[in-house]
DNA sequence: TCAACTCCTATAATTTCGATAGGAATTATA
DNA sequence: TATAATTCCTATCGAAATTATAGGAGTTGA
């Protein structure tokens, strides 16, 4: 699972992506109200968000947070190392937070180890696709479906 | 990540697989010793594989834990879903485990539920193939690959 | 100068993880 | 039938992670 930390942080760039043509800063107390978001834990969250370079922001009245990055370029996959770290489900098949297996001895001949390694592979393919833009488009097409088979319902 | 609990567990039932044809019970000391883990903790996880169906046992002196399904019975999804509950990274896509997301307003529209419900899918079906006779073919056939390329090197 | 913001550090409650302790119950075998 | 070797069961523990909250310093626009 991921933690609520990640899934804050995503629900809060989802909107902000939404909010990027507007070109104007958009506050904390927004987002959180929007998003309900708890105000303080989402604060740390957009701070840290900002400190890896996805986000700016502008200080003082009138101030508040914007995409410092295109939707098309900030992918799930690395707001989640970001938060919870490896995507990898053992730490000897991640990537960048590579670690051996305590009990292992011989991870290259490791069958449990070969099919982690798999899954982490599609799994970061997969959130690598993951863009803020793809979210939207993704969250637009089934908008546009539950309309019509509402309309079907009638 | 996986916790050391399952990673444990599966250490251990792969053990039991390659002694699965000799048909008699494994004693808990000696699966901890082989696979290095904490004695009194692999206790407790193969009490809960017992109890999940996996192993059986038989007490007192001679005793031992054996697997109570084939080998291509056993699959990774089924031992992690035992220990960590869902595979799923959002509560909102998980089958047996599902939960509503606190902060969501409609589920059904929402495209980053849409992106970890296919994350989701893909990852049961490649953990569900993932059987400890997968597990050890695999093993197996790095041995071979590994045998080969120190051949090469001499 | 004031009000509305972000920025930063500290801390706290709760839960989860990884493990250990101790002994009851069961069984093979001498 | 006594003994040794084993599983079975419950309870507990420390450390770390998670999910926040508090309070105020610093910045900026009007």
């Amino acid at each position: 699972m991921i933690s609520k930390k990640t899934k804050y942080a995503i629900n809060a760039l989802v909107y902000l992506a939404r909010e990027y043509s507007k070109n104007e800063p958009v506050q904390i107390s927004r987002i959180a109200e929007s998003e309900r978001i708890p105000r303080k834990f989402l604060e740390a969250i957009l701070l840290d968000l900002r400190n890896a370079g996805m986000l700016n922001s502008k200080k003082g009245k009138m101030g508040g947070y914007y995409l410092q990055m295109n939707p098309e370029e900030i992918n799930i996959a690395d707001v989640m190392r970001l938060f919870d770290g490896p995507i990898a489900l053992l730490p000897c098949v991640a990537h960048k937070y590579y670690e051996r297996c305590d009990e292992c001895i011989d991870e290259n001949i490791c069958g449990i180890r070969s099919v982690f390694a798999d899954v982490r592979n599609e799994t970061v393919n997969m959130l690598k696709r993951a863009t803020l833009a793809e979210i939207i488009s993704r969250s637009d097409f089934l908008g546009k479906k539950s309309k019509i088979s509402l309309k079907k319902k009638k």
